[in-house]
DNA sequence: GAAATAGTTCGATACTATCGAACTATTGAA
DNA sequence: TTCAATAGTTCGATAGTATCGAACTATTTC
């Protein structure tokens, strides 16, 4: 596994990250993390989607530090950066996950 | 004036309005419209930006189904749609406003 | 009518997304 | 310890989207 960037708390940025919830894929992602805790790249979007997609979603939901990633063996393990977010964003990814699972 | 494309409240999607809401400009434009109430195209974004260029940007909000445009005179007036917004997704603009703006 | 004003549309260039193919890294078995 | 399988990334090509100046449209005012 390479150097991934991994913004700072201090340095998440609002637009940044409502640019990388934008997205149906990623969005779809994000309320799976939500829900199930973690998960690997594979499972995250179990749909007919083609991995080098999936990866690139992947990236900018980590660059953009919605998410943070755990190598573990082969596996990498995504889950969602609910502390850093919270602080920086109080109530914001709740509110989104809400309205975004309307059950 | 020509026929502006305006989603019905129904028809809104939560990924459309977090894209639009994910640009900078864009995110700008937003929170000053919550906090003034309404705004012509150009004082929405009163910077050194090309007014093609802001013209876009409005285009996405609208279609996105966050702003509505009211014609008076040559004067295209910007206002959110809060009413409808919070229908379909509670609580989420208030938000994303109160997190954008930190005051 | 002509000029001024508010905003849109057009067109060219630059950036970003998608997806198959090739690549890297780790695990597990022969 | 080499080989195959697995998990994910990177590359490269094509398609789509953003930016911004220039031209255009519509409305007001003189």
């Amino acid at each position: 596994m390479k150097i991934i960037y991994r913004p700072e708390r201090d340095s998440l940025e609002l637009p940044g990250i409502l640019y990388a919830l934008g997205d149906p894929v990623r969005l779809t992602i994000v309320t799976r993390l939500a829900s199930k805790g973690e998960l690997t790249c594979g499972i995250a979007y179990p749909d007919l989607i083609p991995k080098s997609t999936l990866s690139h979603h992947l990236k900018i939901l980590r660059e953009a530090g919605v998410i943070h990633v755990r190598q573990q063996g082969r596996e990498y393990h995504n889950s969602l950066r609910r502390d850093d977010l919270e602080a920086r964003f109080p109530g914001l990814l709740r509110t989104i996950v809400d309205v975004a699972v309307p059950r």
